[in-house]
RNA sequence: GGAGGGGUUCCCGAGUGGCCAAAGGGAUCAGACUGUAAAUCUGACGCGUAAGCUUCGGUGGUUCAAAUCCACCCCCCUCCA
């Protein structure tokens, strides 16, 4: 776990993962001066992190492989309030006994991406409800609350638009979001000697507003950093598909359609990718752009994204799985499969339904969920979207034929080019 | 507590008694072209094979007819206190 400490920041200046930096000089001196533990939170707003939490927690593991300590905080307490953070919207609160269980969902996905057994610099998993649970009200506002001034805070360019937008507020709630967030800061600097913070850069409000509380509530110096918000050159937003966010849970997300996330991104991003989302190089990185420039056919960019961050979050087998389906699916022909491999891809993860004989092909598009309505299936089957055993549909109206089944129970559906299924008879 | 403004289909947003399943834009999906790209063009986009059915914060009412009018309720915003 050896590498020069002087190197983190340069190596993420060549990865542009810098947005901004809380301390300037001062930080990249305290950070090769010697081992410094810092940290990064994660809520839990979901029952999995997604692939948009996916960035600080790498970056946790480089801080770790250049020798400093990681702390990956989840959020018990936060998540219970709210970041309204450049939310547009006012967030339903979710029962705290929810919250209670997606925090144990997350830990274990936090855990897989540090070292907890390397010596000094070991990664530490934190809980901030454990300080914030027992503080009473009347002492956190006294103690905590008397350092913050509102009209500081309401100028926070992350909470400020929500608050001149029209049409939209925020609650008390919300807006104490800063201040427990702070005072974690604090809290991991008197525990641990924490004295970093990183998040995306719309955490950038609250991670100087615990840098303001650490320095008044304990006279000492601590920094922050931010990275880049991930923007995609079309102007869309990243990390979603049209079935919504891509999930770290492989049952959320499957190791297939996770790989397949990553080997569509688009030309004009995939470099960028390689830099934010792999521990490749950044000469590497350039090679690879510079050939695929140079070859004039289809990249190879997209491939290694896919391949690389599919084996970082969900090991081998996940992308030997996502590889598998990958490689029955795209190339060659689906009806020539022998059973094993049709039972693989079912074990695989591609999505699979079991249907009942003498269900018509519009039917088995609805259950499958390929199509959202019979009317829709309709529509797809009329326009040559829907193939079955690579053999193009006409009508939906009839059963589907068993005497066509694979291994006389299969049908692989494909609706449009890239969505698949396997079908079941049973 | 007072005054005013608002809640429309995934999102933004028009619609103020019938011509409204509801303009327009975005997002999404599909087809063509391709590299499982991008750009572009075309089509679809509440449910239903259809007749038709169910929608416009909620409930009830007026009317031959309501997203549009009335009553009450819920939620949001602005200003005043």
């Amino acid at each position: 776990m050896e590498m020069a400490q002087a190197s983190i920041i340069a190596d993420l200046e060549a990865r542009n993962l810098i947005a901004q930096l809380a301390g300037g000089d001062e930080l990249k001196r305290h950070l090769a001066a010697d081992s410094r533990t810092l940290y990064c939170g994660f809520d839990p707003t979901a029952e999995s992190l997604h692939i948009g939490n996916l960035l600080p927690l790498l970056a946790l593991r480089r801080f770790q492989l250049a020798g400093h300590r990681p702390v990956a905080l989840v959020g018990g307490a936060t998540g219970l309030i709210g970041d309204p953070s450049f939310k547009d919207t006012e967030r339903n609160l979710a029962s705290i006994e929810i919250i209670g269980d997606w925090v144990e969902r997350i830990k274990p996905q936090l855990v897989r991406f540090l070292d907890f057994d390397c010596g000094a610099n070991s990664a530490l998993l934190v809980n901030n409800l454990e300080w914030t649970r027992e503080y009473d009200v009347l002492g956190f506002l006294r103690d905590v609350g008397k350092h913050f001034s509102v009209n500081n805070m309401i100028q926070k360019e992350s909470v400020r638009q929500r608050i001149e937008r029209d049409g939209e507020g925020i609650s008390y709630t919300e807006f104490s979001y800063m201040i427990l967030q702070s005072y974690d800061f604090s809290e991991l600097f008197k525990r641990y000697d924490c004295t970093i913070q990183v998040g995306g850069s719309d955490q950038w409000g609250n991670i100087t507003g615990g840098i303001d509380l650490t320095r008044r509530l304990h006279r000492q110096q601590v920094y922050g950093m931010t990275f880049p918000l991930i923007t995609k050159a079309d102007g869309s937003k990243f990390g979603k598909t049209e079935k919504g966010a891509v999930w770290l849970d492989p049952a959320k997300t499957s190791p297939y359609a996770f790989y397949q996330f990553w080997l569509n991104c688009a030309d004009a991003d995939v470099y960028h990718f390689l830099r934010y989302f792999t521990f490749l190089s950044p000469r590497e990185i350039e090679e690879i752009a510079r050939d695929d420039a140079a070859s004039q056919t289809r990249p190879a960019a997209q491939g290694i994204l896919a391949r690389e961050v599919t084996g970082l979050v969900h090991g081998e087998q996940g992308l030997a799985a996502a590889e598998r389906i990958t490689a029955a699916l795209f190339s060659g022909e689906v009806s020539g499969l022998p059973e094993e491999d049709l039972r693989q891809l079912e074990q695989d993860g591609l999505p699979c339904t079991e249907i009942a004989p003498q269900t018509t092909l519009l039917d088995v598009l609805v259950e499958s969920g390929l199509a959202r309505s019979r009317r829709i299936a309709r529509d797809l089957v009329g326009s040559g979207a829907v193939l079955v055993n690579d053999a193009s549909q006409s009508a939906g109206d009839e059963p589907l034929n068993p005497g066509l089944a694979l291994c006389g129970k299969y049908f692989v559906i494909r609706r449009g080019k890239k969505h698949h299924h396997l079908v079941k008879l049973v």
